[in-house]
DNA sequence: GTTGCCATTTAGAAAGTTTCTACGTAGGCT
DNA sequence: AGCCTACGTAGAAACTTTCTAAATGGCAAC
């Protein structure tokens, strides 16, 4: 993350991302957390990252701000994110991935490169046709949220491969 | 398991679940997978059960018959099935969960008990309204496979629930 | 039926992910 | 400023998955 917002310069596009910071750690408030320095680094670091990151992949990043930050502070922020609605966890492969993005979304994971794309979609709601289904497969469940996963080949990969590169699987 | 359609009955469980080791065990042999007792016995343990059992679970119940089948050989042959396209991956919480229903389907996940439901759908394509948001989030994503998990409180759950009764997580 | 190849199994280690424990620290309210 | 308690740290532990080397055995070819 180089354009990370430690930097004494806001850009146009730096000025959403600060928005974002900031109304994160609003909610952080409001939610009855602290806002240790900690979780604070947790969200500069995680607000504005589309990529879905691993666990592993934010302790890298922060620990270059943060030695001393271990890797259950992590997960401890990251839980309790989710419990205040501010991120959500998505489990793909064998490790967990989070995502800051909490406006009702899909995801279309790339088969071959590995990427996570957000997917928007205006409603979440299931279709007359699933509620059918799901009705009579399961009687009387309740659906809290739905979550849809895209698995395919995404437009990159996708024109790699029709050039007949063929760096992965 | 109830099944709310118009067909299926209980007297002929025994027959359909034969049948469905013998399907597999014939779609086993046409994918040039050799037969081993180990297989026979993972696909005649898994192939009928509707529960998505993990891999731990699988090898506790498969230990019975086989005292020495290690746990790899679990994993190897429900990769074997997933390859050859007689069971799917199903990654729910820590640990990975293994569907033997190859039919297009979604599943119900319950927040409290953890059961798994599958799901049935006849049509697993996107909506017009998903195709045009991934289209415009991920240009050039080609779907190979949708999955929906559908996320709330279970028929059962909910009735203990409103009896007051909260016997666990 | 025998032989031989090679996919498969096994035990164990190793890698990777997540959770837990004990204790010290510090955030934020009064 | 002081207190209470939530929080962070280090490390271990639990758990899931993958890998390795060596032995085995399924099954095709003869």
């Amino acid at each position: 993350m180089k354009s990370g917002s430690s930097h004494g310069h806001v850009s146009h596009a730096d000025a959403h991302a600060s928005e974002r910071v900031a109304a994160m750690l609003r909610d952080l408030k409001e939610a009855g957390l602290k806002a240790t320095p900690q979780r604070v680094a947790v969200i500069e670091t995680f607000a504005n990252d589309p990529t879905h990151p691993t666990a592993q992949e934010l302790f890298d990043r922060l620990r270059e701000r943060f030695p001393a930050m271990s890797f259950a502070t992590v997960y401890n922020t990251l839980d309790a994110l989710a419990s205040a609605g501010l991120a959500s966890t998505l489990r793909l492969g064998t490790a967990a991935r989070f995502d800051p993005n909490t406006t009702p979304h899909h995801h279309a994971v790339c088969d071959r490169c590995g990427a996570v794309n957000d997917i928007p979609t205006e409603s979440m709601a299931p279709t007359d046709d699933a509620k059918r289904h799901l009705a009579s497969a399961a009687p009387g469940f309740v659906v809290r949220a739905e979550e849809r996963i895209f698995r395919g080949i995404c437009g990159e990969c996708g024109a790699l491969v029709s050039r007949g590169e063929r760096k992965l699987s």
